[in-house]
DNA sequence: CGTAATACATCATATCACGAAGTATTGCGT
DNA sequence: ACGCAATACTTCGTGATATGATGTATTACG
């Protein structure tokens, strides 16, 4: 897909991965494969982004030896997850505008 | 409209204000105004950006004292405007992976 | 006569996705 | 026993890009 237009849905797909319940980094990059593909770099990047702005809480444990950060969704980040349906509804109108009538198709 | 869902639009929605026949920078910003606002700057970085990728070919021309560039689009241009359909559908499936099933609403 | 509108250009800045590379452990195949 | 894939997270540099600020120049209007 157009790496500008997967830059809309990156954050609220991870908040959407995690929203169910506890989820990690790992675990989300499986969980996203199917429907959006990013790298590792990406995701944590994303991560610290989501937590520095509210909308994830992190909690650190160990787990068969090795460090997990385990991240939650805070009523911030359903907000952001709620104000998307909206924002969706206007990208709506622009795609309308932008598919339509293509040479009598 | 979030800035980063906005961008995978912007290109693609100058494509589309040029389409159906010339047009010019001033012109097409007042054209996609009700659907999706940018500023000038914006506007023709992305002229430029796709002046140089083939997708629009550019003839200057003078009107009432004013230098103007008319925009076409060209066959390349259409095909990417025909590509943004298909990325679309992918998109869709993004949209419905995110909005899905939000605490049984 | 000044101000808005038309029309385009340039520059500096901030955001951001990503590849590359690194650290460290577990588990599996041969 | 040894190596390699998988798990799990981090850091750094780079390139793409949207935008505000600013500039130039003309026309139209009150």
């Amino acid at each position: 897909m157009d790496i500008q237009l997967k830059r809309g849905l990156l954050d609220v797909c991870v908040l959407a991965a995690i929203r169910d319940g506890e989820s990690y980094g790992y675990q989300i990059i499986k969980e996203m494969k199917p429907y959006l593909e990013m790298s590792e770099s990406t995701l944590y990047t994303i991560l610290k982004r989501l937590e520095g702005a509210g909308m994830l809480t992190v909690r650190t444990a160990e787990h068969d030896g090795r460090l997990r950060k385990y991240y939650n969704v805070t009523d911030r980040g359903r907000a952001r997850l709620a104000e998307f349906r909206e924002e969706w509804k206007e990208m709506m109108t622009v795609y309308r505008f932008v598919v339509r009538e293509e040479n009598g198709k």
